[in-house]
DNA sequence: ATGACCGTTCCCAACGGA
């Protein structure tokens, strides 16, 4: 099965290209980020055309949250529990998979806008409830995928230009350091148990010819929990959608999971 | 050094994004 993790940057806008992406990549689930719209205006209709039912966390203007799966989801979680937020960041799902229930969880990170400011305040706390609901959620599924736009890059290697931008929000290590948090947790980021592209990145910004010049940051990411691993067939980053006109700044990225015997994870 | 591009909104200029 294929899981997928998208920043749509509204989907109002990207609706016609989220549909044309699931037609050539039909992922088991999809789940994005950034939808920038009520929960009355989720496009259930047009999505179910594309063969897709929907967990919705929708909020007007800003943030939004959603899981697209083929099969019903059950046991659905809106938000943090526990933390009193206006902001929809959060959804959790469990899917069917073959080898029994998947838990999803997808999430919209806090961007945090500058190391010191109040919104950086609010990313760390945020992080923090963030943390202590995905351990409780791994105590109860053992299987268990963490997915979504987490405004933070995990390492040097993950930004284009990891001396220049040091310190600077998504490189700080206050926010390397919840990452590395979520991993000792016992998760696993997909796409580094594989070979990958030198400078592979996830978003770039709209300006400065930031894709074309490939100044970009990993910043979206699949994690996955140990029970897991041995399952991790590939991962990757789709940069097609981001060369099509009027796309979102960030581009998918994809995990396939399957038999545990194919061990071709390293 | 600064801004740059995009999406949003009952202020269509100002904010948030990353």
């Amino acid at each position: 099965m294929t899981l997928a993790s998208w920043n749509v940057n509204s989907l109002n806008v990207r609706l016609p290209q989220v549909q044309q992406w699931l037609q050539a990549n039909p992922v088991d689930v999809l789940g994005m980020q950034e939808l920038k719209l009520a929960d009355e205006r989720f496009p259930h209709a047009q999505l179910q055309e594309s063969g897709y039912c929907a967990t919705v966390l929708g909020q007007p203007t800003y943030n939004g949250v959603a899981l697209l799966h083929r099969s019903p989801a059950h046991e659905v979680v809106r938000n943090l529990p526990g933390l009193d937020d206006p902001q929809s960041r959060v959804i959790s799902a469990s899917v069917d998979s073959e080898w029994g229930r998947l838990r999803v969880i997808n999430a919209y990170f806090v961007n945090g806008q500058e190391p010191g400011s109040e919104k950086f305040a609010y990313k760390m706390h945020w992080l923090a409830h963030l943390k202590q609901f995905v351990q409780e959620q791994l105590q109860q599924y053992e299987h268990l995928v963490l997915m979504g736009d987490f405004n933070i890059t995990a390492q040097d290697c993950d930004s284009w230009d990891p001396q220049g931008l040091r310190d600077t929000i998504h490189h700080t290590q206050q926010e390397r350091q919840a990452f590395q948090d979520l991993l000792d947790m016992g998760l696993v980021d997909a796409f580094r148990c594989f070979e990958q592209p030198e400078k592979s990145f996830s978003w770039w910004d709209y300006r400065m010819l930031g894709f074309q010049k490939n100044r970009g940051l990993r910043i979206d990411y699949i994690l996955v929990s140990t029970a897991l691993r041995p399952r991790l067939q590939r991962c990757w980053i789709d940069r097609t959608p981001r060369k099509w006109p009027k796309p979102s700044d960030h581009a998918p990225v994809l995990v396939s999971l399957g038999d545990a015997k194919a061990q071709t994870a390293t």
